[in-house]
DNA sequence: CTGAAAGCGCTAACAA
DNA sequence: TTGTTAGCGCTTTCAG
């Protein structure tokens, strides 16, 4: 800045007031400034910015506490990012929620008073929420939906594993591992969620796309019971003799492990589930489990966490989406996954 | 740091040396000093130390530009990641040859005399670079290896894709897809190559278990030419009429594509690919390949450069391994990938 | 062995 | 509209 300024014949703060783009200054000098700056292919010290600025850049994050085989990877991702950036300031004010969607505007309107730059949830509620997401976008605060959308609100963006995707990919897998004439089945929560239904919409499109003779016979709502879940299927089950593949788009894929097992299909019948967590352990050495569809909430909170960092400090544009591939589970590459290792391995 | 001075009645400038452990102080003042130190939680301001210090952390690297299709990535996940920590002071020194192993030592050489405080190289000739790497290690430069391995030697860490685990993966999908009594054919590039060689083992270790009745009846070795492998899976297929399944651990796979074109196999043969390139896109399009294992060479290069800083900046330890998950690309997740993406796409 | 002080590059408040 | 200047927290050099 000092050579910028003696080429310019301006004071060192005028330099500041010509690169900071705000500021009283004439538009003129501005220009010339401006001008020598690229010439001399100036870059910004951003230790030293951080240094003088002095205060942080505090974002607020409301997320769930529960279901913790997800949010707690979120939350990690979030936290851990956070942290590698604590030297530029950044800083967390955390207002978590008890499950989706409960109590999610009270906590957003005290974040709203938090001082804060930026904003993380994950709607539940989109409608109720977006008059909020508004209120906070106008006030100058970013706004980065997580793992879930709220498609119609000024929300600067959104991080997650669309959900039309994830069931795209379960389809294209269940029709490669399926033989002739097959019939498949998908167990859900409920169809009226959102997020189901896209799931359940990809998985369809796909499957015939890949095999053309394969047939989806049924779609079970289990509503999130376990007892629901494993009695509907195993009715189903014994419906339908026939069933070679089943997709559970949910994380209750328990009861279903249970009732393939009780039936005598664990590992006859293609199962493909959805993310990842401790119980499924057993389901997948035994073979009930062939494949699962892992959403990588590490990722997400990270990811979440790193867009708004680099734009806060190198003025980076964030991207309206940004959409994670999911990662595909199986036996041979699940030793892998944090879920499992121990709690001092190294992460990212 | 002033506030600690204070109570512990020295200058800042005494507790600056307590806390660095290095310097000429008395042992009791030392001890005094950390003690407040830590009961006060401080904790040093990274940028103020980075402001300071002025020199930042020089990275030697030394990858090869062919293939571009994987080392493009590799690099870009490197440099990517170096400028996002420009203001920790972070600097690459970047040395590449044309080709893996293809003048490595002379590069190393050269690499050591830059002053650099750690190296991230890809070794082609372990046997022969592995003194470099010690006398490296010696002089207190980190030593990282990068996509492949040099485990006899003393380096710091290793990041890559086990190809143990990318042969068992391959395994395990090939498995599922396949039907009774299946016969499989694996193409590969020279079994004398490491990498090859433990791909080879780890689908051959797999397909058993996930089908007992499946069989591995061939290994062709293409030697990385287009011809000789084009040919030699024409005589393949005609063998053996009833072959279902084809496993190409090289990123030679077009002329396998071909093959099973001109035999009318296309899409009867299940094909599982390594890798993922521009050319292959048609023939994912159009079924030929069912499934490639894809390695993630940007997010290899982002996380040995972040390993990296971590511990420089963070003093954080560097684990001896940091293995990445491979990930399988079908054409339903393949709009995702970056080497099919527009340029600016956001990219992490 | 310890203290004092300059300065890293930038911002922001105040003065002109 | 522009110039001046005091720090931000730390390292490092030079003097005690």
């Amino acid at each position: 800045m000092e050579e910028i300024a003696k080429l310019a014949n301006v004071s060192i703060g005028t330099v500041g007031r010509a690169l900071h783009g705000n500021g009283r200054i004439k538009e003129a000098t501005r220009q010339r400034i401006l001008q020598i700056a690229k010439e001399l292919g100036y870059k910004p010290n951003l230790a030293a910015r951080v240094l003088s600025v002095g205060k942080g850049i505090r974002i607020g994050i409301c997320i769930p506490r529960e279901l913790h085989f997800f949010y707690d990877y979120v939350r990690r991702g979030l936290f851990r990012e956070a942290r590698r950036n604590e030297h530029l300031g950044v800083e967390i004010v955390y207002r978590p929620v008890d499950r989706l969607g409960e109590e999610e505007v009270e906590k957003v309107k005290e974040l709203l008073k938090s001082d804060i730059r930026s904003l993380i949830l994950t709607p539940a509620d989109p409608k109720m929420l977006a008059p909020w997401i508004n209120k906070a976008e106008q006030q100058g605060i970013r706004v980065v939906c997580l793992a879930s959308d709220a498609p119609q609100s000024n929300r600067t963006s959104v991080v997650c594993v669309e959900p039309v995707l994830a069931g795209r990919f379960a389809g294209e897998i269940m029709g490669l591992m399926l033989s002739e004439k097959a019939q498949v089945a998908i167990v859900t929560g409920m169809l009226q969620t959102d997020n189901h239904h896209k799931k359940v919409q990809g998985f369809s499109e796909v499957l015939p796309q890949v095999r053309a003779d394969a047939r989806l016979v049924d779609v079970v709502e289990g509503h999130e019971d376990e007892d629901e879940t494993f009695s509907k299927c195993v009715q189903l089950l014994r419906r339908n003799r026939k069933l070679s593949g089943i997709y559970v788009s949910t994380v209750n894929c328990l009861p279903v492990c249970r009732a393939l097992r009780s039936e005598g299909l664990a590992g006859k019948v293609k199962l493909i589930t959805s993310d990842l967590f401790r119980e499924m352990l057993p389901y997948f050495r035994n073979g009930t489990i062939a494949a699962s569809i892992y959403q990588r909430p590490y990722e997400q909170g990270q990811a979440a966490l790193r867009l708004l960092v680099d734009h806060f400090v190198s003025g980076r544009a964030v991207p309206p989406t940004y959409y994670l591939n999911p990662n595909i589970i199986l036996r041979s590459n699940l030793a892998l996954y944090r879920e499992l290792r121990n709690a001092n391995a190294p992460e990212f």
